[in-house]
DNA sequence: AACTATTTATAAGA
DNA sequence: TTCTTATAAATAGTT
């Protein structure tokens, strides 16, 4: 919409990409709020300007919070995951989880610690995420190496579900 | 846009919702994949309707990337978040997750570990955030309710940390 | 699910 | 850059 139709695909002009990438960034997120507040939907927005600038908008929860339900629906929507479910639950009945707790905060019952102190433990945890998700990228990178011809079912799989973004 | 003026606020009427809510996450998402075309922006949508059915858009990384970014870049823009990060590493050279690891799969080094595991892995320690935030959420109330008239400084603070959203 | 009268977003230009 | 304006695009109410 303008004076003329505009093509989609990358603006080469870097001036001209800023200036529409300004006003289109700020006309999506105008929508989005629309659309939470008419349709009473929750949701994130995350931009990444090609400079590495973040924009980001989410309502209701916290952002953190609608990628928590982004997770459990990627759970709830896999076929086998039930078995693994359960084995999710153990981690709380494992000792090594509560003395991790206990050796940094002094407790070892989450219900006892303070906001503060949960906010460090959730960064923490998170931090380990994403060190398990570095190795997950390399341990895939190998077996696709090993794999490079053909790649079976099963490696097919594991790739929507790693990478679950149409 | 349309034959009337529509004033943002919750649509009461359900099938009217619903059917907003159908249009305009289309033109939403359509505007948002034009976006990371035109600009060459990286970006993360996430949309759950009222009935909690999810829809997503990403482009470029998987959204879990999108999202460890988004983390980062917290870590990043904090202000005091230095001392605080120093412990973070610190997780990795606490016994008590590489027992954990341990237990669960055998191994104690990440490195060792199948993509099969580490997918395991990752999903029990986003359960491990659902409890932390779920705790800090009830330790939030807690505080609330003790502040209930005049929040301090220190409290609004921690819910723009907590709640980092426009 | 299609239509269409309007409103809204925005590409160029000032 | 910010403001304006002509035009394209989205969509509210309707069928």
């Amino acid at each position: 919409m303008g004076k003329k139709k505009l093509e989609i695909k990358r603006i080469e002009n870097k001036s001209n990409r800023q200036i529409t990438f300004s006003k289109r960034r700020k006309g999506l997120m105008k929508k989005a709020r629309e659309l939470s507040i008419l349709c009473d939907a929750k949701l994130a927005l995350l931009i990444f300007s090609s400079t590495g600038k973040l924009y980001e908008l989410c309502n209701g929860d916290s952002l953190a919070e609608v990628v928590q339900r982004y997770w459990d629906n990627l759970g709830a929507s896999g076929t086998d995951t039930k078995g693994l479910r359960f084995e999710i639950a153990d981690i709380w009945s494992d000792e090594a989880f509560s003395q991790l707790v206990q050796s940094h905060f002094g407790v070892s019952e989450l219900e006892h610690l303070s906001v503060t102190d949960l906010m460090e433990l959730e960064k923490l945890v998170h931090s380990a995420l994403s060190r398990i998700r570095s190795a997950k990228r390399i341990a895939w990178n190998r077996r696709a190496e090993k794999k490079k011809k053909s790649p079976s079912d099963v490696t097919r799989n594991l790739r929507v579900a790693h990478n679950r973004c149409d």
